[in-house]
DNA sequence: CGTTATAGGTTGGCTGTCTACATATTCATC
DNA sequence: GATGAATATGTAGACAGCCAACCTATAACG
């Protein structure tokens, strides 16, 4: 997949792969690669400022923990994270079904 | 719609209303508002500095007329843009299932 | 002791979209 | 004949976000 392609629809995948449970870093990015079937191979760099940036909107809460001798800083959702997620889901619906109408070829009906 | 939601995807989207014919800068801007109903309404400052970056790498081809005391600028795909613009309906396609899959509550099934 | 996997980060650059501004003609209205 | 909307093309600068490259540290395995 070309790079920057997820440019503006990065925060709503994160929030999706938090939503069965709380998650760090390292397996967020296991987590997106797992359910894409390995197109989605974000770097760090993209990944971790993207989750602090969640985190400073209140989308994200984070917490400090020692697993096996080693630090993990786990996120969970919030009330307001979940709000997010849901207006990013709707927001990815309407993007979709527009592109699909205008790119053409869409292999289904549109929806609503 | 979210500015800068379609990012990265501007490209496919001019191309694809150039598919069925040329047209100028405005007709485009036009035409992408039609074929979206309304949802994309792309400000100048977006599509002509994309229309020069298509026309640089070889997607489009411009030409200059006068009609009714106006100028304008035509822009018609080229043979190298017809290939750019599959390419682009096949990298969406994929991009889409992706996130669909990540995302998830798609209301269809997934595409082959 | 070296390498790989796990885990967390930062820095700087690039690119592309958007806001705001600038220009000019035609056409309808006042 | 002035005023303003629609048509038509563009530029300049700001801004955000994604990415490549880099850095640190521990555990496990050979």
């Amino acid at each position: 997949m070309r790079p920057d392609s997820v440019r503006g629809h990065l925060d709503g995948l994160i929030l999706a792969v938090l939503e069965t449970g709380p998650l760090h870093g390292y397996a967020i990015i296991e987590a997106l690669q797992a359910r894409s079937g390995g197109a989605l191979d974000l770097p760090t760099g993209t990944v971790y400022p993207a989750l602090r940036r969640l985190e400073r909107a209140g989308s994200l809460a984070g917490s400090w923990s020692t697993v096996g001798g080693r630090e993990r800083r786990t996120y969970k959702l919030t009330r307001a994270g979940r709000h997010a997620l849901a207006a990013q889901r709707g927001e990815w619906k309407e993007f979709r079904d527009v592109v699909n109408r205008v790119l053409g070829g869409e292999p289904w009906p549109a929806t609503g």
